[in-house]
DNA sequence: CCAAAAGTGTTTGCTCTACACCCATGG
DNA sequence: CCATGGGTGTAGAGCAAACACTTTTGG
């Protein structure tokens, strides 16, 4: 009866080499998402960071639940069931056997995880789509180009310049900061997130 | 350790006397959601309906998972773990001991219940908004003017009768069927809900 | 024929979309 | 002064909002 096991599993999501990257580790399997065990003494959200070994502080990261699986997605393990968290971080994560991969091109996985990664990634476009969850991805002060590229890429399709500078700005998440970054050509004006925003842009109501 | 406790907790409302009612149950320090221990031989989605004493099957209520809670709202009882799921159905549920209260006016509560339940509401609005949900709390046949009081009467507003009409026909989610309900006044044209249709509308996406 | 509820279109304003050129800097 | 990426506005289309009268039945 009581042979129930609670996990926390981390869908960690990154950027890197133009792509967006899924964390992975090795199992006798296939590779598989980090995981933690549940524990009485803590929150789940903590169980999640402890499913990153700890590596990061919980403002270094975004953390978001996600789903909660039982029988339904793993039949050949009774009893287990998994606390799906989502996360995003700028940071290069550098857990010991984990390993990045391109979120389009997934190595074999254990049962059950290509479900839950497809999923995260269904909610990550999603939120995209009405957020402006894409600043967690990148560092502290971020030009818009950047922000842009990142939509891009996580949508995997073109925006127009002028429409998303407009619409970014105008849901007021982000601001400028004095600061501009130089490289080649122009100098680009550096952004950041307001901490004192509502994250989540009002969509159109389908009844008003 | 693992003295953790796994439940399955179910928000249940439906539609009664002009009003959204929740379904609890007494307990000793409160009123309380119903729940079920999760089971290692069955689904999460299972044990919610076993919460219910299996009064209904899985067809005559509409399920969904809602969000799992641990120590972070049940700081007085480490390691009791609750998945919720939110549910909508047409029909009494008659629960020995439970009754319904008004999702406006509850009873005192045990700890973290109020805001599961707040929580749970708040999805049901949120859901409203962008889908055409609310035909789950009626019956299979109803007429668009029940359709737009239930909405009326859970977002907490009148609706305008010719936008309501045109847009939650257009969502292509509900079909009319051949049959009409008499009553006072011109009989009124009954629709049901297609099964084949995507139950959720498309809203105005913020990048497309 | 009266009461009661069902049903139906149009105009106005706003928001989204598409689109091309000038600007600032570094080398 | 040239190459590179940064930054900016507007006109047209499509969608949402507001709004009032006619139709059908039962008594």
């Amino acid at each position: 009866m009581n042979d129930l096991r609670l996990e926390v599993r981390v869908v960690l999501f990154t950027l890197q080499a133009e792509a967006l990257q899924v964390l992975l580790l090795p199992d006798s399997s296939g590779w598989k998402l980090p995981e933690a065990p549940a524990r009485a003494e803590e929150t789940l959200e903590e169980s999640a960071l402890h499913a990153l070994q700890g590596k990061f502080a919980r403002d270094e990261i975004y953390l978001e639940q996600l789903y909660t699986y039982g029988g339904e997605i793993f039949p050949d393990q009774p009893g287990l069931v998994n606390v799906i968290y989502f996360a995003l971080t700028p940071l290069r994560p550098s857990l010991p056997q984990a390993r990045e991969f391109s979120a389009q091109h997934l190595p074999p996985l254990c049962a059950g995880h290509e479900e839950i990664i497809a999923y995260a990634l269904r909610r990550l476009r999603y939120k995209l789509e009405y957020s402006a969850a894409g600043f967690e991805l990148l560092p502290e002060e971020f030009t818009l180009t950047q922000l842009q590229h990142t939509y891009e890429i996580i949508l995997g399709e073109k925006l127009d310049k002028r429409n998303f500078r407009r619409r970014i700005l105008q849901a007021g998440v982000i601001e400028e900061t004095a600061r501009r970054r130089s490289g080649e050509g122009r100098p680009a004006r550096l952004y950041r997130y307001r901490p004192d925003a509502v994250a989540e842009v009002k969509t159109r109501r389908l009844f008003p």
